[in-house]
DNA sequence: CCAATCACG
DNA sequence: ACGTACGTGATTGGA
């Protein structure tokens, strides 16, 4: 049997130490996380240091203790604990639980009592006890066994007090530090002790005396003033002795053979510091994660590709050199069974009839990981996919979509697997990323493919539980196919067109250029928010309306209420637009061209927390619209073929037509029903007029109230968007849920199974877990309130969209018909089409999209065609 | 590498 | 009272 080690901390007394010791943190959503980051730090010292077999924290439990009966103001006095560190007493329990540490509070007593009580009891057990607090009081519990580490100064700084220690500092015994409180007192525990006697004094009569009582017995060896504050105070003397007597015998319901420690619970850990963004702490688990043993893998490296081995069902992976998988190298490809983990070299792989009839057997079922990004891959070397029956990275994402998921190391930690390597180990990041020698890189290939027939099962349960096989086999994994196929089309662009437009703009840049600088009276970079902010509110003066974190704001909407004072302004404003084009749009969309003329996005299908795809290397689903001159750009989106022509379907207020559904709010489902002008509509219910009293005023307000309704409302938001006071705003909002009272309760039901369920669910059951909901900390439970009002919203159109899109490449396919899908943007989809299957185009594409659910409202699709995507309107 | 800005739905 | 609209990506300047 080892001999325990017993860790007793006293979680208050530390977090309070932490919380003065260190500058105020905050994380991005403004949390505090000074207190929790520095019992962090201490913990993972102290672990490193003393390696415990068993581990406490004690907190106090309410404000009131056995104490308060012998003396009502005892505490009292007391600074109230600062709201920025009550807000981190949250995160230090999660924290602890994810070290998976045993935590232990006591109605009526306080942590040293917990601590006192365990303390005692090892001792008699013959245990060794360390006892971690940043109050000195808890040097009392010092014992031949038990040590007292007291942090000073910082935190991670710590005094250990043995017995001996106790003796040389203050020629004491432990129990006599009892009596020193007794007749000093502790001011910050609002004990009296004798008044006029301090540590000088107190340790005096202590050494001569013994005890408090002692001090009494022999009461008349003093004398003068000293002698007559001691009778006088002699009940206080007592009284505030017994206060600071640590409580050694409290009830506790816990043993201590139940507070085995054996290590953190990492993926928790992780999870938790990344929601506190302890960066650096992250990183050096990473390094730590990199030494940690991997089961050995058996793997065998085929130079030829005998048919025989290729199976029904096989977990493959296709290893790429990085994320841009239209273009970057391929570096070999692992198929993996129940017994068997094979590694073919890219060279086979091209050559390999064998493989290539498998890869293309849809009866032979694949498991992979990103299966979109391999196919798209294999498509570049003539290599079909066929049967794609799981996908890893989708999995997980459908199961919780707020993580991230980027490396197959990443997503399987969720699911507690570690024997697979992050890229950037084996590869190396920046200038010095690099592939490695085979047989480092051969092994890592066949870890991946091996991990995903592992976790498979485990991802699966996950989906049955939470009822999303439907949402996972017969949406985003078929969908998968089908963005793969339309990133690998690619969409033509009219790089002349883009030049043209280019150097126009340049031109035109230069000479607002010129003009700005003559009326700032110097020349500066207008590009930099940091300089035109000296220009205009120092040098030339004008009002600072709003204020970023590191100075002045030059946002547009501060520009704009600022038009009227500067001619500057309005130059200004007018250089950021065409800059914008310029940059983003000529020279950046330029950049993405690839050989074939054409570029090719990547839409990422497990990326946002909502359930929407987005759009990267290009994104396309950001290309102006708004305003003319950068609608311009859609000029050189082309048809890939002569005489073909661009169409788009965009459905007609969708999130809206979602909210009448899952509200059910009679007055909004009759306006779609009757198909009426859902602003126009909104704007007479809200102002109480009849529909054609509805002024344009009147309709843009509604307007900004019913997005305002689908971003889970708030009357500053509505207020900001339309230039008005909070009042006027929350008046509106009033008015809104009055005439529509369906909405209002769908917004408080969602909050409300958001508070019970931990998360809220879209129309094809996908998931969005809400943490904050019932958090202390009014941001952050805010925020997840209007999440929990918008998710449903934006994730159930995102739903139906891409429902629309599979059933869309079904019907192309089936109808033999040869327009391809080229694009998707959140509510529309955009078609190249040969001329002659327009007329099918216009009843087929409406009905499809229409129809891809039913809901209690119709859809409705507005259909569009031109030369260019500019002109499909 | 982050903050600010601005493009889209 | 708190301070915010929901979801994205690309570019720029400046530590």
């Amino acid at each position: 049997m080892v001999a325990k080690k017993i860790l007793l901390l006293d979680g208050n007394s530390l977090a309070y130490r932490a919380f003065f010791a260190l500058p105020l943190l905050t994380n991005e959503h403004g949390v505090h996380t000074n207190a929790v980051y520095g019992f962090t730090m201490m913990l993972q010292r102290i672990l490193e240091e003393e390696k415990p077999t068993h581990m406490v924290v004690a907190f106090d439990a309410g404000k009131t203790t056995f104490r308060h009966e012998t003396f009502s103001e005892y505490k009292g006095g007391r600074q109230k604990t600062p709201p920025e560190l009550s807000e981190q007493f949250p995160y230090l329990r999660k924290l602890i639980d994810a070290y998976r540490i045993k935590r232990y509070e006591l109605p009526n007593y306080e942590a040293d009592d917990i601590i006192g009580t365990l303390s005692l009891e090892a001792e008699q057990a013959g245990d060794e006890v360390i006892v971690i607090s940043g109050d000195k009081d808890l040097t009392q519990l010092a014992s031949p066994s038990t040590t007292v580490y007291i942090t000073r100064k910082g935190i991670t700084d710590i005094e250990k007090y043995t017995v001996g220690h106790i003796q040389e500092k203050y020629g004491l015994s432990p129990e006599q530090i009892i009596d020193l409180k007794g007749l000093m007192g502790d001011a910050s525990d609002n004990i009296p002790g004798v008044p006029g006697v301090g540590e000088k004094t107190a340790l005096k009569l202590l050494t001569a005396h013994g005890s408090v009582e002692g001090v009494y017995e022999a009461i008349d060896q003093q004398k003068g003033k000293l002698k007559e504050k001691l009778v006088e105070n002699e009940e206080l003397a007592l009284i505030s002795k017994k206060l600071a007597t640590i409580e050694r015998n409290a009830p506790i319901e816990i043993k201590i053979d139940e507070l085995t420690y054996s290590g953190p619970d990492q993926d928790e850990l992780i999870q938790v510091w990344n929601e506190l963004a302890f960066k650096s702490l992250l990183e050096k688990m990473d390094y730590t994660a990199e030494e940690t043993e991997k089961e050995e893998l058996v793997f065998e490296v085929l130079q030829e590709t005998d048919p025989a081995i290729f199976e029904d069902e096989m977990a493959i992976h296709l290893e790429m050199y990085d994320e841009q998988y239209h273009t970057c190298d391929l570096l070999g490809v692992s198929l993996a069974t129940a017994s068997k983990t094979y590694v073919i070299p890219m060279d086979v792989v091209k050559g390999s009839e064998a493989f290539k009839s498998w890869l293309m057997d849809e009866t032979k079922k694949k498991y992979m990981s990103d299966s979109k990004a391999a196919t798209a891959a294999f498509y570049r070397c003539g290599l079909e996919v066929a049967g794609v029956d799981f996908d890893l990275m989708l999995g997980a994402y459908i199961v919780n979509p707020s993580l991230t998921y980027t490396d197959l190391a990443n997503i399987v930690q969720e699911y507690g697997y570690t024997d697979v390597s992050q890229n950037e180990q084996i590869y190396g990041k920046g200038a010095k990323k690099s592939v490695p020698d085979d047989g480092i890189l051969h092994e890592h290939i066949a870890r991946k493919g091996r991990t995903i027939w592992a976790v498979r099962p485990t991802v699966l349960k996950k989906l049955e539980e939470n009822e999303q096989f439907e949402l996972y086999y017969n949406l985003e994994l078929p969908l998968a196919t089908v963005l793969g196929t339309m990133e690998s089309f690619g969409v033509q662009v009219d790089k002349e067109q883009l030049v043209a437009m280019g150097k126009e703009l340049g031109e035109k840049l230069a000479e607002i250029e010129k003009n700005i600088h003559s009326l700032a009276g110097e020349k500066f970079n207008i590009n930099s928010p940091k300089q035109l902010g000296v220009v205009l509110f120092e040098n030339l003066g004008l009002p600072v309306l709003k204020k970023t974190k590191t100075g002045y704001s030059t946002a547009a909407d501060v520009l704009e209420k600022l038009e009227g004072q500067h001619e500057i302004i309005s130059q200004i404003l007018m250089y950021r637009q065409l800059g914008k084009i310029l940059s983003t749009y000529i020279e950046g969309l330029l950049k993405e061209i690839h050989e074939d003329g054409k570029v090719h996005t990547r839409f990422q299908q497990a990326l946002t927390t909502t359930g929407r795809l987005s759009s990267i290397n290009p994104n396309l689903q950001n290309i102006p619209v708004r305003v003319e001159e950068g609608r311009k750009i859609r000029k050189a989106f082309v048809p890939s073929e002569p005489e073909w022509l661009m169409v788009a379907a965009d459905y007609s207020q969708i999130e809206l037509r979602v909210l009448a559904d899952m509200s059910k709010d009679e007055s909004l489902i009759d306006a779609f029903k009757h198909d009426l002008d859902i602003h126009t509509k909104t704007a007479s219910d809200v102002f109480h007029v009849p529909l054609e009293e509805v002024t344009s005023d009147m309709r843009r307000a509604a307007k900004a109230v019913n997005f305002g309704i689908v971003y889970g409302i708030s009357d500053y938001g509505l207020s900001q968007s339309l230039n008005i006071t909070r009042k006027a705003a929350a008046e509106f909002i009033d008015n809104y849920l009055k005439s529509f009272p369906g909405v209002k309760n769908y917004m408080d039901g969602s909050i409300q199974t958001a508070k019970q369920n931990g998360f809220v669910t879209t129309l094809m059951k996908r998931r969005r877990y809400l943490p904050d909901i019932n958090s202390s900390n009014f941001n952050l439970r805010s925020f997840a309130e209007r999440t929990a009002m918008n998710t449903p919203i934006q994730g159930s159109a995102a739903d139906i969209i891409k429902k629309a899109m599979i059933d869309m490449a079904d019907a192309l396919e089936q109808e033999n018909m040869q327009t391809r899908m080229l694009l998707q943007v959140h509510d529309e989809l955009i078609f190249e089409a040969p001329p002659e299957e327009l007329e099918k185009l216009k009843t087929l594409v409406p009905q499809i999209m229409e129809n891809a659910v039913q809901l209690n409202v119709p859809l409705k699709v507005d259909f569009a065609f031109g030369d260019t995507w500019y002109d499909t309107k």
